[in-house]
DNA sequence: CTGATCATGTAATTCGTTACATGATTCC
DNA sequence: GGAATCATGTAACGAATTACATGATCAG
């Protein structure tokens, strides 16, 4: 019975509590969807599958005249879940970064070309750190409240990360600039 | 002309030079694999692609009665390839990272299976590292004698971002050694 | 002579995104 | 009344991996 790693992103998310594929694609977009995305399209045939594995359970729900369907884990899912967090499996790690590839291949680039290509790629990951920010005070309350330390130590580390990549960023700008006027640097 | 990402790949490999699409893939495998992988599945009918959009030339180049093909950018490829490597477009960033996803949702797991995955996955990120360090001589050399800087500079980054990690798995797993044995902790 | 490497491709499959279709409810 | 949100799904498409098929050459 193998499942794909999406398949533990519902998991996870329903041992939480009862949810729907809504709610689970809700919370994915501001919680693992920095390392972990998913879609609609792959949410809604996983949950059904998943029922028909047995792993979950599913539950009409309708809230007024809106159709709705909240599912939960099973034993089954359970253990599921655990055998998989517990499991010494290598681990897929996966990167697709076109700015360290366009970095990879800018040597032909003019210093100020390259320049301006750092900015861009620094200021995305600011972005993206200020994202996650604004999220953490949720996660710090989550953890305080319901105990769930780990989703705000994970977030804590998304934030760590992002921060990483734009210092780099920034060191790499300077560079860029030092080498095209080192001149001008000088008399600074 | 809307390229895909592997594309660019293919573009930046050619403009270093002639080559095959057996030595893109080599190539590819020990250089931009661990931030943008692409698989002989993709190499070669977007080499084929490339052709039929006259952005790259192939020409037969067999070897004793191997059968070869070489191909190189033309004028077109290269304007291809410095529009995209200038382009102020959002750049693609995805990261699918199991070991945080399972990090996420160990709240559940005892302290020592936590710790037991904390040490998983730096011994993963630390592996890579070493990979990286491995290659590290080859491109300085590329550095020095080709003038091709950038690729040395990406290897750089690469090799710290693979310790980033393994750092702060590291110091997880001190935390969880520390919560599960704080008296053991104090006594040493 | 045998295994590693060079070399090119295709086919099947998996994984994932995006867009579409549909409709109710809630908030302003 | 209209826009945003809740809610469920499917279909088309695209991107990428894996396995397969084939065959030559080279190093030991």
């Amino acid at each position: 019975m193998e499942l794909g790693k999406t398949a533990y992103v519902i998991l996870g998310m329903l041992r939480l509590g009862r949810r729907t594929g809504y709610e689970i694609k809700s919370l994915v977009d501001v919680s693992t969807r920095f390392f972990w995305a998913a879609s609609y399209g792959q949410i809604y045939p996983e949950l059904a599958r998943l029922e028909k594995l047995g792993l979950v359970r599913g539950r009409r729900a309708d809230s007024g005249g809106r159709r709705r369907k909240t599912y939960e884990l099973t034993a089954d899912g359970e253990r599921a879940l655990d055998d998989w967090l517990t499991s010494p499996a290598p681990l897929h790690l996966e990167l697709r970064h076109e700015g360290v590839l366009k970095a990879f291949f800018s040597d032909a680039l003019a210093p100020g070309e390259r320049a301006a290509q750092w900015r861009r790629m620094r200021e995305q990951h600011e972005r993206v750190a200020q994202q996650l920010q604004a999220i953490e005070p949720g996660a710090a309350e989550a953890a305080d409240e319901r105990g769930e330390r780990m989703p705000l130590k994970v977030l804590e580390f998304g934030i760590a990360y992002q921060q990483f990549v734009a210092d780099w960023c920034a060191r790499m700008e300077r560079a860029e600039a030092e080498s095209a006027a080192p001149v001008a640097a000088e008399r600074s």
